[in-house]
DNA sequence: TCACGGATGCAACTCGTTTGCAACAACGGG
DNA sequence: CCCGTTGTTGCAAACGAGTTGCATCCGTGA
């Protein structure tokens, strides 16, 4: 018998890359397998993720390094991170800049985004990241800036 | 006699977008204007801009939301702004996760990057950024991060 | 089972950016 | 040209994402 989507196990994906399969890192990585949207450190506490914030901070750069997670940042200053395998082929993305949600675009038609760009010599890259920032439907006209909870 | 250059010209950037043309302001455009790279606040404030660390934030938000400057943001959560008129076309960045440099990269082979993709309905599009991040080549593999001056 | 090196928690810190408020100055009307 | 309105600036304080130092902990390989 053998386990359905291999390819994306917590245990093995970390495993693979050389890397201690501690609970923090099996649940986070749990949790971004789950989600079909790129997520926050924010989002991943608020949703019940036990550990200290400098562990779920430590763990993704980690992750990121091996090229496990996806980094996408905003001008807002707040990352967001998918999981590779599972947000595959590599897309678009879409902020908004009034409610400061991400979202997924579809992958361009036309094939593998890397293909379109030469890189000059001396450079090497790490990753690619195409985004849009704007309005999103719920926000388009009527901002929601930043409404503080509790 | 008419003025090279028209424009880019800072009091005629402001007058078309009925922005109060003050002193900052100018000064900001005419350091945008001469710049052939993007650069950050802290950029700014090095080269011997006097005006208040909050004023430079400000006015590149306000110039930035008129579509004015473009605004280039890093997974180091620091922003990087370019004239939209003289950085033409719209081009891809390559942003250096060791030194912190951001760079201009050629535009895409292939026409305009906005033609590319297409929008899904109820989302207003603002900005697209399309930066690659990784190594330039006086880091390729010896790091140099963070050297703090003095 | 043991020892070692990497991973975690906690507290303090860094730093880019924002906000509140009072003083100020650009600009259009008189 | 002066004046009042309204948008802009400076200052101080706050905010928030992310990092760092250090002691402890625990996964891993032997
Ligand atoms: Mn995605
Ligand atoms: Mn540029
Ligand atoms: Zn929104
Ligand atoms: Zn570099």
């Amino acid at each position: 018998m053998e386990k359905k989507d291999s390819h994306c196990d917590p245990r093995e994906v970390l495993e693979r890359k050389q890397l201690a399969r501690t609970a923090p890192r099996i649940a986070i990585l749990e949790k971004l397998i789950r989600s079909d949207r790129a997520i926050t450190v924010n989002d991943l506490v608020s949703e019940g993720m036990d550990m200290d914030r400098v562990t779920i901070y430590r763990t993704l750069n980690t992750l990121r390094d091996k090229g496990i997670v996806r980094e996408i940042p905003t001008s807002s200053g707040t990352n967001y991170y998918e999981m590779a395998c599972r947000h595959n082929p590599l897309h678009p993305h879409f902020y908004c800049t009034s409610c400061r949600s991400m979202t997924c675009l579809p992958p361009l038609a036309g094939g593998e985004m890397k293909a379109w760009l030469t890189l000059p010599e001396g450079l090497l890259a790490r990753d690619l990241t195409v985004s849009i920032s704007g309005l999103c439907g719920r926000c388009d006209g009527a901002p929601v800036r930043k409404e503080k909870e509790k």
